[in-house]
DNA sequence: CTCGATTCGGAGAGCGCTCTCCAAGGGAGT
DNA sequence: ACTCCCTTGGAGAGCGCTCTCCGAATCGAG
C-alpha cells in the first residue's frame, strides 16, 4: 500500500532542514512581532510530522503511543523509530483538550487559619514531614506520567476560588494536606464532586477517600515498648483534643496500658508546640514526681520535655523514659535522641496519590479509608 | 461531504439549550462507560456559552476577558455580567494550545547525587529552607495567575528526560534548587534555551540568571557581631571549598576579621553536617584553646559544635561565642539557641519568580544575578 | 454631501491531539 | 467460490481558545 518511493521522499523532507524551517518561519511570521522568531526556529514535532515520517496517519501514530488497539506490530516499530528520530513528545495542551484531563494533580496544603506567612510555613515545612509526603506521591505519580502541582490556601476565600480554579480543570483531583482539624476543605471538594484524597482523618466525617495511621496502634507500640523497658508508672502529654489524631493516639495509649497492667495514666494536655511540651512535663511530675516513662504525642513537646527534664536534673533514660511521636527532625535533634512513633509516610502518600488515581479513572467510585501500620524506632530515650 | 442539511442542523441544536444538552448528552454516551454521566451534566461553561447570553461573538468576549484592545465600554459590562452569569473559568488546555503558554513554572529540586531517597529528602525539606522557598515563590506566582509545578530530578537520566519535558511544555520555566554544586542541570538549561531561574550561584558560571545571597557579608555581619560581643579571638568552621556559598562565607569573614584587626583566623573544614561540626569544633579547640568566638558556616554544623562545646565544659556564650549560617531549624533547636546569619529566603524567591517571568515574557532577555543582603539573628549563643 | 480615516466586532482558521466512523483487506465458514 | 466478519489504518470532526483578517459603522474634513 505504502509505496517505498513515498516513504523514503518523506524521510528525505524531514531530513532536510530548509523545508521545515520555511515552513515554521511561515507559520510564525502571521503571529506579529510579539513572538520571538529565533526563539521558535526550533520548533517541536507534532504528531503530524511523527506520522509523515513513518509513512501512516496521526490516528496510527496516537494509536501507537497511547498503547490502544490493534496496530501491526511491524508499523509499531516504524512509528516508535520516527518517534525517537524526531524527539517527539506530545503536547500536553493539546492531549488535555481533548481527553478532559490535566495530567497533574493538586497538592492542597490548606491552613484554615492563616494568620500571618509565618506560623503556616514553618509549623509545615520545618520537618521532613513535607518531604516525605512529596516523595511518596512522586513515586507514585510519576510512573503514570502525572503532575504535582502545590497549591497553598490560606483564608477561606481562598477556599472557594481554589475550588473554582480546581472545577475549571487546573488539576484532574487533588490531595489535601490539612493543617487544622475542622478544615471546611474536604467538604467543600466532596460537594463540588471534585476527586480528592485526604491524608489524615478529617475531624468530621466526610464523604471522601482518607488515608491515616493507625495512631493508637502507634501509641500502643510505644505503650508495650515503655512496658517492656521495665517502665511501671508511666505519664502521657497528649495533643490538643481537637484534634484526631491526637485523642486516637490518646485512647490508643491508654487502652494498651490498661491491657499491660496500668489502668490509670496520669496526663497532661499540650497544644504540640515545643514550649506547651516544656511546661506539660514539668506539670506532670509535679503531680506525679515518681513517674519512669512518659509518652509525648508528638517529637516536639517530646523534646520540650526533654530540656525540662534537664533542668530538672532527671537523668534520661536511666531515671524517666521518654517516647515521641512522628519521628521528625526533632526527634533527631532532641538530647538525647528520641525513641518516637513513625508513620509510614512515604507509603500513606503514595497510598493516597493511586487512591486519588483511581477515582479519577472511575468517578462513581466509592469512597475508601486506608489506615497504614506505624512503626518504633528505638533511639536513646528509652 | 457533509451535507448542509446536517449542519444546518446542529447549528439549530447548538442555539437551543435542550438540543445543546441533548447533544452533549450523546457525545458522552459515545465515550463508554468509563466515564460517569453524572460528573459531566454540569458541563463547564464555554466561551461561546458567554458569547451567546452575551450576544456578542467569541472573539469579543475573549477581547474582554484578556483586556485587550478596544472594545466598547457597555459591551464590555455585558460581557463581565455573562461571564459572572455563567461563572465561566478560561480553559486553561485550550488557551495553552494555542497561546504556547502553559500558565506554570515548574520548581525544580535538582539533586545530583541520589543515593537513596533518604539523604534526598532529608537534608533537602528537613528544614525551613523548601517552605520558604515556595512562599515565596508562591507570593510572587499568584498574582500572575501561574501554577507551581514540582519536580524532583535525582539520577542523571532523569535530568535529560526533565529537559525534553520542558522544552515541549510542561512548564513555561523553571526555578531551579540544586543540592549540590557544579550540577549540570543549569547548563542543560541554558543549552536547550528554556527559560530558568537558579536559586543559588552556580559553582561555575553558566549563562542563566541566578539570585543569591551575599555570603560574604553575612559572615561580615558574623565577624561585626562577634567583635562587638567583645570577642578578640576568633576562630571559624567552614564548609566544603567546592561548595560557591561556602568559599563566600570564608572569604567574607576572613576579611571582614582582618578589616577588623584580627588578620588570622584559624579554621577547620567542615561538610555542613551536625557530625562534622562537632568534629571541627574539637579540633579546632585543640589547636586554639583560648578562642573565644566561633564563626561556624552554616546551623547544622554549629549545632554539631555546641554539642562538643557543651561537652567539653565550655559555657557557651560566657567562655565562648558562636555564631551560626541559614537560620534553619537547628537553630532553633540548638541549646542555647544560635545566633544565625538568616538569608531573606521568600524575597529571593519571589525575585526568583519575577525574573523568571520576565525570561518568559521576552525571551532575548540577558541574564541577570540579583544579590540579596543577610540579616543577623541574634540569639543567645553569642 | 461625499470620501477617506478610523474604530469596532464578527467570521473563521487554526493550535495539536484523540477517537469515531468508515473503508479496505484478509481469513474462515458455508 | 462467495459471503461475512474481523482486523487494521485513514479521514476528519471536533476539544475551547486566540487572533488575524475583513466588513460595517461612525466620524470628521473637504
Amino acid at each position: 500500500m505504502i509505496s517505498d518511493g513515498w516513504r523514503t521522499a518523506s524521510l528525505l523532507a524531514l531530513a532536510s532542514p530548509g523545508g521545515r524551517r520555511a515552513l515554521s518561519a511561515r507559520r510564525f511570521d502571521t503571529r506579529g512581532p510579539t513572538r520571538d522568531v529565533t526563539t521558535d526556529n526550533a520548533r517541536l514535532p507534532t504528531l503530524e510530522d511523527v506520522a509523515r515520517l513513518a509513512g501512516v496517519s496521526r490516528a496510527t501514530v496516537s494509536r501507537v503511543i497511547n498503547g490502544i488497539r490493534n496496530v501491526n506490530p511491524e508499523l509499531h516499530e516504524v512509528v516508535w523509530n520516527a518517534v525517537n528520530a524526531t524527539g517527539y513528545v506530545a503536547n500536553r495542551a493539546a492531549r488535555s483538550l481533548v481527553t478532559r484531563r490535566t495530567g497533574t494533580i493538586a497538592l492542597v496544603v490548606s491552613d484554615s487559619e492563616s494568620h500571618d506567612d509565618d506560623p503556616f510555613m514553618s509549623r509545615f515545612f520545618s520537618d521532613p514531614f513535607f518531604g516525605r509526603v512529596v516523595g511518596g506521591l512522586m513515586s507514585a505519580l510519576r510512573p503514570a506520567g502525572i503532575q504535582l502541582a502545590l497549591q497553598l490556601v490560606g483564608a477561606d476565600q481562598a477556599r472557594g476560588q481554589l475550588v473554582g480554579d480546581l472545577r475549571q480543570g487546573q488539576a484532574d483531583g487533588s490531595v489535601v494536606l490539612s493543617l487544622h482539624p475542622g478544615d471546611t476543605l474536604p467538604q467543600l471538594l466532596a460537594d463540588a464532586g471534585l476527586a480528592g484524597v485526604v491524608i489524615g482523618r478529617p475531624a468530621r466525617p466526610v464523604p471522601i477517600s482518607h488515608v491515616d495511621v493507625a495512631n493508637d496502634r502507634g501509641a500502643a507500640l510505644a505503650a508495650e515498648h515503655l512496658v517492656s523497658r521495665g517502665r511501671r508508672r508511666v505519664g502521657m502529654i497528649t495533643g490538643p483534643i481537637d484534634v484526631p489524631a491526637s485523642v486516637d493516639r490518646s485512647a490508643g495509649f491508654r487502652a494498651a496500658m490498661a491491657r499491660l497492667g496500668q489502668s490509670f495514666v496520669p496526663s497532661v494536655i499540650g497544644n504540640f508546640t515545643h514550649e506547651s511540651g516544656e511546661r506539660g512535663m514539668r506539670e506532670l511530675l509535679a503531680d506525679n514526681p515518681d513517674l519512669d516513662g512518659v509518652f509525648v504525642a508528638n517529637d516536639l513537646m517530646a523534646q520540650g520535655g526533654l530540656a525540662a527534664l534537664h533542668e530538672l536534673g532527671r537523668r534520661v533514660p536511666d531515671e524517666i523514659a521518654v517516647v515521641g511521636f512522628d519521628d521528625s527532625s526533632a526527634a533527631l535533634a532532641a538530647r538525647p535522641q528520641l525513641t518516637t512513633v513513625r508513620q509510614p509516610l512515604e507509603d500513606m502518600a503514595a497510598e493516597a496519590a493511586r487512591l486519588l488515581m483511581a477515582h479519577i479513572d472511575n468517578p462513581g467510585r466509592e469512597t475508601a479509608a486506608v489506615v497504614f501500620e506505624p512503626t518504633l524506632v528505638v533511639r536513646a530515650s528509652s
